[in-house]
DNA sequence: CCAATGATTGCCT
DNA sequence: GGCAATCATTGGC
């Protein structure tokens, strides 16, 4: 992105961050990272608009012994390859035909684990997100659900494969941090398929944050 | 080749 | 709570 075509204040929150290093994404426990997730922050730079949002609930899709997961058995396909790569790269694919879900990769090469971004809490460039998600109001909706997500922040599944420490598609941390007992633990959802592994604790959600998807499920 | 379907959303009653 | 929208991917033939 160029500086000159920010405005202070945007220029002065993209100083307030630090981007995720590689280490972040390449650890083996994708559950672990699923829970760090919680309050880093999205940036993209699409289309000349600049947009963040805190991530408020993801769910981990823990690779070839996980039911759930598209890698689920080693499976292998065009769409999962990037699955395989290096953590770090974005994973993005289109769900019921219409929504682009954004899955961040994790863990070490040819281990394909993920973590799903099911909601975030806007930031910066709230009216590119009403625009690019055709909503009038900035209420909890607007990026909440993994397909709202993607809307709001410009992510399509052309995306897949970026390295997010890329500067126009990246994740940051700044000042705020999430502890322990204020992550609410549940298990994922739309995963019924999945058989004994739908059960997994996998699903994390920011406590008292509104910013989240209902629970239709069993709630922890 | 082709039918089935999904890590969802929004609008309906 | 029910259900339609909508299509790339997947796997079976």
């Amino acid at each position: 992105m160029i500086k000159a075509e920010l405005t202070t204040s945007e220029q002065q929150f993209l100083a307030s961050l630090k981007m995720l290093n590689e280490n972040f994404y390449t650890r083996k426990d994708v559950v672990k990272i699923s829970k760090e997730l919680l309050g880093k922050i999205i940036v993209t730079y699409f289309d000349n608009r600049l947009t963040a949002a805190r991530i408020t609930e993801t769910e981990a899709y823990n690779g070839i012994v996980d039911k759930a997961s598209h890698a689920y058995n080693n499976r292998r396909t065009k769409r999962t390859e990037i699955m395989y790569a290096s953590g770090g790269a974005a994973y993005v694919y289109l769900c019921y035909g219409i929504h682009h879900l954004f899955n961040v990769v994790t863990n070490l090469k040819d281990v394909p684990n993920a973590v799903l971004v099911r909601a975030a809490e806007p930031l910066i460039g709230i009216e590119t997100m009403l625009y690019r998600t055709r909503k009038t109001k900035p209420d909890y909706t607007l990026t909440s659900g993994p397909g709202n997500v993607s809307k709001a922040l410009g992510i399509y599944t052309h995306h897949t494969g970026i390295d997010l420490r890329s500067n126009h598609f990246f994740i940051a941390e700044d000042s705020y941090t999430v502890s322990n007992k204020n992550i609410i633990t549940t298990t994922r959802i739309g995963v019924d398929y999945a058989a004994e592994d739908a059960l997994l604790p996998y699903r994390f959600l920011i406590k008292d944050n509104k910013y989240v998807t209902k629970l239709p499920k069993l709630n922890s």
